[in-house]
DNA sequence: TTGTAAGCGTTATCAC
DNA sequence: GTGATAACGCTTACAA
């Protein structure tokens, strides 16, 4: 009676012994109740559940962590330039996309950011070591990508956002980033323009190839030239100068339409072609890729192919959920694009109108599936 | 010799058990070793690390979780609306910023993100009841801000991103963004402009009204008409809104400067000014807030106040880490801001010079302290 | 159906 | 100084 200390002055939560005591089981019984699991005599299980329910007991997620060797969490390394993804909406969108799927099942996520390669490997390597998370979202998908491997070997799950180019055993979410691209082109084929470029992203990122491939594709089809495309960083800088590169010929070989691999490239080049003395959509017309919120709001408002990132993050939160529960769902059909048409595009100038080369293919093919032309 | 499980094969990595077993030692001492703590034989030490390196043994930061009540792991909650975080750099810059800190310390970075405020609390709540982080960075600090007593109630570190204007324990790391406010001011009234206007954020977050109230104090201490202000929630459609409205008045009265309290709304803001058929910057000069990447590539270029965000977050992470270990070191001195003078701000129109009427004091001070002009 | 006890990998306590 | 032993809170064989 002297060596038994006080009963807890119930500071601190109640565990899973105190439930047990309290409700004159043993510990091993209620963690069988509390995970719904048979070979608990149905009205004991509503008895412990009501006792923890009036305990207000929570489950530890340290403790849960250490005996079963899950996480309960997600992992997002984001290996791109500071600068370039401040610019981009990309990564804020989709997390908010994740987190929303994240929150309603009691797991979070652990971001790390780093800029070299080296260091990105690293800290995968960390992360893993650690076993901070379960699985990793892989964004900014690259060729011959040796994530892949490298958390295979780590025996860790994984979701691509976007089918890698070499074998993987990760579900794939993607999103329909060709059909945007075909819409675009299609749209400006409408609008008379023939000598079409594109300021396409970083060679060694598939979804920047992607575009880029989906717009050579486009062009070739309606008969048009398809070698005006500059590759770019996706900066702001970059787009700047990749169009100064693209205006910088005779005005008979100059394109009439500019199609970016996303906004900040898309309006930098609209200042761009500005200083050079052109008039857009007059002179030359321009198109984005994202459609972020100050698209609608620049001079000339831009023509964009707007993405659901938000959704794209929800998704691949549940199947990265359901792959690290062993369940092998699929990201099934592509995410759709939708063309979002505004001020920036506009007809080809007269001058250039001269009628494309006998189509191989149906001239303008109406909005690619997917894709809804607005 | 038969129930004896074979040595395991060295699949699962090795543990401080197995640390102490090859070094002939007991886990405790082998603990007290690892942690470098005294009462432990210079030599035997020596010894067991050799033995420890060798095995590669690594700690279990699960096991440690458990044992000393430790997360190692810090939490951002982003409480604003997905658009116009996406929109704002801040948020991947100041991010970075932590992460350059975090990784050096194999500490690790939780993110939550939440719509409306109600979520907001109940994600810190489980964010500290499941105890996934030992502290929280407070960003985007608001009006008589709740979160200052939850937190404290819920037992948590923190560090806030400004002064709060509550009472608050936790120590606080700065932007000196008045400074950068005061400088633009004065750069307008050199360049002649004395109807200024001022586009706001929501004026329930500190840093927002900050900047207002610089704005306004830097116009009356020059003897200008301070009212010219308009509330917004930092959007680029607000801001484009603000506008409108700001030039919705007879020519004599129209502010000929405005400045605006991020780089989204100026862009906006130069578009609308533009639509109006008014020229940036010779009907009409533009400022920004935060430099972003894109105000040197969109046209006019802008001109803005650059802040350290990253250095910040950088800061912050120290700061906070700090306080996780019961150090109570403080942000020190505001971070400076600097002011980067681009085309989108000029002379103001003839018609609209008029001299200042009789400033109050100094007419056009130097660039305020903390603040470069370049 | 229920209870017991052994992990999970640390750190902390307290005899020796 | 050193080294068992008991937490930390949960899961999960294995007994009863």
């Amino acid at each position: 009676m002297t060596d038994q200390p006080v009963v807890p002055a119930s500071v601190s939560r109640p565990t899973i012994a105190d439930v047990a005591r309290r409700a004159g089981v043993s510990k091993g019984l209620v963690s069988f109740a509390l995970n719904d699991r048979p070979g608990v005599n149905a009205e004991t299980r509503q008895r412990i559940l009501g006792v923890a329910e009036e305990m207000g007991w929570t489950p530890s997620v340290r403790a849960r962590s250490l005996s079963i060797d899950r996480s309960f969490a997600l992992g997002l390394v984001i290996a791109r330039d500071p600068g370039i993804v401040a610019a981009d909406p990309f990564f804020p969108t989709f997390i908010s996309g994740v987190e929303s799927e994240l929150s309603e099942v009691g797991q979070s996520l652990v971001l790390a950011s780093t800029t070299s390669q080296r260091q990105e490997a690293e800290t995968y390597r960390q992360l893993a070591r650690d076993k901070r998370v379960d699985g990793f979202f892989l964004t900014d998908l690259r060729a011959d990508d040796e994530r892949i491997s490298l958390l295979q070997q780590l025996g860790l799950r994984a979701v691509t956002l976007g089918h890698p180019d070499v074998a993987s055993p990760f579900p794939v979410v993607s999103s329909d980033d060709g059909a945007g691209i075909r819409a675009v082109v299609a749209h400006l084929i409408v609008l008379g323009h023939t000598r079409i470029a594109h300021v396409a992203g970083p060679a060694d990122m598939l979804h920047a190839t992607h575009r880029r491939i989906a717009f050579e594709e486009a062009m070739t089809e309606a008969g048009l030239d398809a070698s005006r495309v500059v590759e770019t960083d996706f900066s702001a800088r970059e787009g700047a100068e990749a169009t100064r590169r693209l205006l910088a010929v005779r005005s008979s070989m100059r394109p009439t339409a500019i199609v970016y691999s996303n906004d900040p490239m898309a309006i930098a080049g609209i200042a761009v072609a500005r200083r050079a003395g052109l008039d857009v959509p007059r002179d030359l017309s321009v198109a984005g890729f994202d459609n972020t919120d100050i698209a609608e709001h620049v001079y000339p408002s831009l023509t964009s192919v707007a993405t659901d990132v938000a959704r794209w993050g929800a998704t691949a939160a549940r199947v990265l959920l359901a792959a690290v529960a062993g369940d092998a769902i699929d990201g099934r059909v592509p995410l759709p694009t939708r063309l979002v048409i505004r001020e920036s595009t506009a007809a080809a100038p007269e001058a250039a109108r001269t009628p494309p080369p006998s189509p191989l293919q149906t001239p303008s093919p109406p909005a690619s599936p997917g894709t809804t032309t607005v």
